[in-house]
DNA sequence: CAAAAGCGTTTTACATGCAAAACAAACTTG
DNA sequence: CAAGTTTGTTTTGCATGTAAAACGCTTTTG
């Protein structure tokens, strides 16, 4: 996965390779043993032994039914979600998504840009129709989503060329922009008009409408956005009633992040 | 919090004081700076700066606005969702929930016993009426609730003496049991009738049916509970629709666990 | 405004965490 | 069923991570 710059004094390797057991189990389909995590690593097993005593110990792992075996253990669950409820921003949109939610009947979203990707911090699913797989926790390439768009719609020019350097940008279908000056059109649409309404653009048959959330310095920091499957969209009514019922959900959540400026 | 029995030789002390840092910024109100982190843990500066030196290279940790303060990093979700992701009872029950949800109007909830806590892994909020605080990742004690009392029915007697020993059993309300011979009868009932009805057992104003969810040993795995304010709730069709309905629920995710006994 | 206290960082002698080798037990396998 | 592999675990000498002390720097404070 990410090849570590070991050669840093400071360096704890102790804790970097640690926090890698952890990763590796996360990403595995189901328990591993001692000697498996070993080789994934390509660790000597007696530091995996050492490595993985000290997380047992912790409680971070634990072993599985099957002897010898181990698998994330619940304390792992503390970590993550400590990290979403300190985002201010998950908890002030939630009662403003579930709202939405109940109001246009789709299922809603926050999420917040890291790095290159959306990170999802919530969802309110619909009650009918289909259940989006979009929960949270995942993350997905910015540039590929009309949710993506929305949350580099801060970005300067520059910026956006920087964001896109070192980024391949491969076809998901056949509306995603693969080249940065296809990625700048895009933005600059949302940076006009506000929102952006896409059908198909990421996964066939799924429309979306998203809308950027400011904080009080003007910051794009998150985006509301409303999904579904183009068989539960009504759209006749996307202007008229799911874009400006996005939108003002949007803004109640800007507002109460301090953001005083324009709707 | 947890004092650390360091007197093992295969303890990777980095490592374990790593976690801590994570746990200790998770637990934290707000960004927390390298020296409260060192005197939150009892360590030397310069072993804090050399943790924080490489959670903060690892993105474990990321600086908050305020310069040489930190708060956790986005990447310790991927963990926290990997492990809910790993639990096979939570895929496989999201869609009952969901559907469970819908037909009774009532928030449903996915619970399982971890150490002496109830943990949440899973809600479907009901769209009306208040919300329950009841949010994946939280943890209650389990002597002192329903669903608790649900996850522990599957306990000897001898095993849920050996689970009261060294707890200490506060009330939160009058129907709390803060006996094992109290808590014993509770769970006996739980045993007989398969099911809790409870009426501000843990919450005053609150009430809740919690059914127990077995897999293919036939072992109790995780708890199936519906609750919401008594004011939501129909009192009147309790027995007659809310606890066939919920059991009917939990037998069909038993099932797909591969529970083959009788309902 | 100078002294003092606090901060993040760097250095360095020393203690100690680490990986290779050795070990015993549990599997394969010809 | 015995030779050979692979497993989890223990040992041990050497390399290396570590904490105290030292270092600038900023922020209090009298």
């Amino acid at each position: 996965m990410t090849e570590s710059p070991n050669h840093s004094v400071y360096f704890v390797p102790g804790l970097q390779r640690g926090l890698r057991v952890l990763e590796i189990l996360g990403a595995a389909a189901g328990p591993m043993s001692l000697s498996e995590i070993g080789r994934a690593m390509e660790l000597s097993r007696s530091s995996a032994f050492r490595l993985i005593y000290t997380l047992r110990h912790m409680d971070f792992i634990k072993e599985a039914e099957q002897k010898n075996t181990y698998t994330l253990g619940a304390r792992v669950l503390n970590l993550g979600f400590a990290y979403l409820n300190q985002q201010p921003v998950t908890s002030i949109s939630r009662p403003y998504l579930a709202a939405l939610r109940d109001k246009i009947e789709v299922s809603t979203h926050l999420s917040v840009l890291e790095g290159e990707e959306v990170l999802y911090l919530g969802s309110h699913q619909a009650r009918s129709g289909f259940v989006s797989n979009m929960a949270t926790g995942t993350r997905t390439q910015a540039y590929a989503s009309a949710i993506g768009w929305c949350l580099l719609s801060d970005l300067s020019d520059e910026e956006l060329s920087l964001f896109c350097e070192d980024l391949d940008m491969v076809a998901f279908t056949d509306h995603t922009p693969t080249t940065f000056e296809a990625l700048k059109v895009r933005v600059q649409a949302v940076r006009e008009a506000g929102y952006v309404f896409s059908q198909g653009f990421r996964d066939p048959g799924g429309s979306s409408v998203a809308v950027p959330v400011r904080d009080n310095s003007g910051n794009v920091v998150a985006c509301v956005n409303i999904s579904g499957p183009d068989s539960g969209f009504d759209f006749d009514r996307v202007d008229t009633f799911y874009v400006p019922e996005t939108k003002a959900a949007a803004l109640k959540i800007s507002r109460e992040l301090g953001y005083a400026g324009p709707a």
